[in-house]
This record gives C-alpha cells, structure tokens and sequence, in this order.
DNA sequence: ATCCTGGTTTAGATTTTCTGACCCTAGTTT
DNA sequence: AAACTAGGGTCAGAAAATCTAAACCAGGAT
C-alpha cells in the first residue's frame, strides 16, 4: 500500500510499438526489419516492457516467438491504436505538405520504369513534387508514410503494367543467337532477387539447360551490363522497353513469357479527388500496356 | 524528384503525443503538466514537429497558443489515437496484475481518508494490492494508467463522503471559545488549496471577520498542527472525522456547513464485475455518510 | 510601474535507444 | 556427425533523444 513516490508514467511509447509489431509480424526479426532497427534493439525494448509489467509477452522458443495469453490479449487493442495513430499522421503529412506525393517501389523500379515517366509527370503537374523511395519489398500502407506504392503482385491495387520476361541483349551479340540453345555459350545475366527468371523461360521455351552468368544485386545494373555487351539479360518488358525502343537492347527470341505479376500501384488511403496523390495515379496508371 | 536516401521516417510518438496535449489542452503549460515534463519540452517537441513538417501546427499569441487550421484538422484524430493507446495500455496493465489497483486521490485525502481504511481492506482482501498515488489535481482517466480516482466534485462519479466543513481545535483550546467572535483571538488554520472555507464558514456563521493564521500546503500538517494546539483548523468532516470520534480534536461550535462538492468515486473504465478494481470500488463507497 | 501568465531559448545533463559484435539453441543440410 | 541457418539474447559503448534549469520576453492585469 505505498503511496507510491514516483507517480505511475505511462508505459514508454517506443516500446510498446516494438512489442506491436513484433506481435502482428510474428517475430522480433519481422518487427525489427519494419521499424528500421536491429533484432538487437526490439529485443531489448520488448525485455524492458516486460520487465516494467512483471509478466512475459512472449514465449521464447528455440525458433522465434510466440505471444503469451497477456500478449495475444493486448495485441488486438495495440494496433488498431497505431493504425489509429499512422491515420492520424497521414492527415497530417498530407495537410502539411498537399502537393508532395510519396512513392514506394522496386529499386528495379524506380529507375528503369518511374524515373523516365517523370519529366512529363513534371510537365503535366509543375507544382507536384514526387518523392520515391526504394524498397526491397512492399511497405505497410497502414503504417508507412507512404501515399502510393509501387510493386509487383498478381492481384490487387491497380494494374499499371503488365510484365512478361523475356532474354534481351546487346545487338551486337543478337547475331551469335539463332536459336534459344544458343545461350549456353554466352554469360546470362540475371537478377538476384529475380532469380526465377532464366528457369522459367527456359522451361517455356523448352530448352533443357542452366543459365550461367553473373548475378546482380541491383537489376538496372544488370542492363547497363547487357547494354555493354556483358551477356543476355532476362529482361523484364516493362523495365527494358525503353532501351528496346531505342536500339540499345534488342530481343534476339520471338518468346515473351508473360508473368501473372504485373506491375500494381497500391493507395495508401482513399485518394481525395483531385488530390495531388490522386493525380499522380491517375498519370502513372494512364497506358498500362504501353511502352514509355 | 530526389531517391530520398533517408526512408521517410515516422514521426517521433513523443512530439506527437506533445502536440496531442497542447491541442487537447489548449497551451504548452498544461500540456506539460499533464506528461509531466517542463514547459519547456512540450515548446521544444512541437516546434521540431512543425520543423520537419514543415508547417506551423498553433499560432504563437501573447497569452498562449492557437491551433492553425493545420493543427486543428490534425488535432482530433490524433486525440482518438492516443485514447485508442491508453486504451491498450490499459488492458496490458490490467491483465499483467490483475490484483493490483491504482487509486488517484488527493494528499489530504490519501492521509486522512483513505489510508485509515486500508486496514479493513487488507483484511477483507489480502489478495489485492492497493497502490496509492497523490495528486493535486484530479488525473485525465482516459490517459494516466490509475484505475480509480478519488476528489471532491459536484457531480459525476459516485458519492463516497458527503463533506461539510466546521472549525476544530485541541480539546485545551476549545473552552476559549464560546462565540465564532471568540476566533479572532486565535490563530485560525488553513490550507493553501482551500483557502476558501475559512470565510465561507464565517459568512455561514454571520460573522463579519476575517481568519487569520498560519496556511499550510499540505492538509494532514494543518491537522497535525491542530492536535498539537496550534490553532483552530476549518475541518473537513470526512478528513477529520477519525480525530473527532478519539477526541484529539473537538467541535466548539454546532455549525457544520455542508459543501455542494462530496468525496466521489471515478473509475477508468466500466468496473469488470468481480475486478480487484471493482472490489475496491465496492469497499470505498460502502459506507457514503459513515465515520471510519 | 510591477506583477503575472504563458511561451521561448540556451547550455548542459540525463536518459533512451541503437548498433555491432558476439553467444546461444534447435533444426536442417551436407 | 559437422556445418549451416534462422531467430533470439547479451553486452559495452556510442549516438540520439529528451529533459531540466534558469533566464528572457511580451502583453495584460493590478
């Protein structure tokens, strides 16, 4: 019964996000990659949370974690309170700065898709300012101060573009390609995160062998190479339509492979008619067959 | 159009939950007040908020702050947010110690009122642990982490003691004093937060006086210092109760003048039937007109 | 005039929070 | 069985955030 000297402050704030991602993600990993921290410190500020309620959160299992009866308890109430909280900073974001417009998408992307689209997006819309962010996967909207996102998936959001793979290369290496066995003389560059590729065209195109070559971790970099000469490249017809049109790349094999992924633009919120974040949507989902 | 290098961050919670306050509150000073802190902190998270914003969330006046049209259309949604988070808060809490109940109250009414009946409640719950914490002003219930708070008011909540207030002295003193006239020989006692009784009383009484004496910041010192006799102290019939029925301190006049405003009981949230909460609740306000 | 209220500023201290490097465990792979 | 891998935990030190104290300012009230 002590009349307690320091008067009960509220749990700290930091922690409590941790412990809600962490619960919603499934893993103090999970949570940390969302937060942009390490393992380490999620660790410690769920510790601290459990050491200021004297109880545990989560059970710690040989692999991962798993959340206690408490845990499961408050989880529910934790993050509609930060998805509450995100809302509330998104009105706020946008009402602050109305004509700045966030963008989330592929590295891959952002260079070999968005950034040539954007002198006539800067043309049509002077006075919006784009602001893209790379990232290697897709961010919570709900959480992440983003207004649209930008990424690959097979459903949802809006079909901005559709994908399909097919081998590209230098045009003075297209001579030495007659037929898609060919390949196996020349280095074939592909994407690490886009490992798939070669496999599945091959598998396509019926030709039973292994793509050898370099491997990117950075796709605009791999055509860069293939325009250089370095090898034949899966080519992702979105993202090399622009060096197919010019001549700098060509496509020695008829086979396109389309992808059931296509390129899909994703709104954070509702986007207000006539919003700037609605415009540009509006602009980048304009052609979604066409090359730039 | 820049790549941002540095991944649109989330805002500080701290100086959102600042500027939630100050919106809430209508000034910096009471914000501070509430979360604890220094003026000067809440000045300092909200103009790094509106720094990186980019936008100015109050109008700076002479005499405290205004919200800009920025910061009132921000202001409500992020008030909903922060009660969502207490809300969740308060469910940790709660099923992390499930025995454990937070009680607000007053100093003079934690020493005199409550603490003398916590006996009684340890003995008909040892199970539960009561913790204690004295504030000069009644606690925000949706916010601060207290299950129950405990201050005189008008309405709301539920009547626990009915107050009235009547002078009191030392036995030895009371035979000076024959007529309320007899006052004005002796030092009159009071404290610093209800300055007020003194000459409420005396208007009550219909003596054109004025009470002249020591003033104390804490109400258990005034009584204390009435035992020892120093003087006369206008009672508060529920506070001084105890020292009445032992007859350390004595009545001299009949008057006793009934205060609008009583001793009442707040909870948080909905007492969960058969709660520790609940339980504490029930003993409290057992006995609304009874002596201890 | 002086006080009072409420906000601001500054330097410096304190506390929180994070990283980096390491250890640990239990599955999985080789 | 040995090596790997995935996921956590720990620790010291570093970095960043946050806070305080104390002094300052402006305008209205006494």
């Amino acid at each position: 019964m002590p009349v307690a000297p320091p008067p009960p402050r509220s749990l700290p704030l930091t922690a409590l996000r941790a412990f809600e991602a962490a619960a919603r993600l499934g893993g103090f990993a999970a949570a940390a990659a969302e937060l942009g921290v390490t393992p380490g410190a999620v660790t410690a500020q769920v510790k601290a949370l459990e050491e200021t309620l004297g109880a545990a959160l989560f059970e710690r299992q040989s692999k991962g974690v798993r959340l206690t009866a408490l845990g499961a308890a408050a989880a529910g109430g934790m993050t509609e309170a930060f998805d509450a909280l995100a809302r509330a900073e998104a009105v706020l974001r946008g009402r602050a700065a109305p004509q700045v417009v966030h963008v989330a998408t592929l590295p891959a992307v952002a260079q070999l898709w968005l950034s040539p689209r954007l002198p006539a997006l800067r043309a049509a819309a002077p006075e919006i300012s784009v602001s893209i962010t790379a990232l290697e996967a897709p961010p919570n909207l709900k959480r992440a101060p983003y207004d649209l996102s930008l990424f690959p998936a097979e459903t949802g959001g809006q079909l901005v573009a559709a994908d399909a793979i097919l081998p590209v290369c230098a045009p003075a290496l297209a001579a030495r390609l007659k037929r898609p066995q060919d390949l196996a003389d020349l280095p074939c560059l592909s994407d690490a995160s886009w490992a798939e590729d070669w496999p599945r065209w091959l598998a396509a195109a019926g030709v039973a062998m292994q793509a050898r070559g370099p491997v990117f971790s950075l796709y605009a970099l791999a055509v860069e190479e293939a325009v250089n000469g370095a090898g034949v490249l899966m080519g992702h017809a979105p993202l090399v339509a622009g060096h197919l049109a010019d001549g700098r790349l060509v496509a020695p094999f008829a086979l396109a492979l389309p992808l059931a992924a296509g390129l899909r633009l994703w709104s954070a919120r509702p986007l207000a008619k006539g919003s700037a974040a609605a415009r540009v949507a509006a602009f980048l989902a304009a052609r979604p067959g066409a090359a730039v």
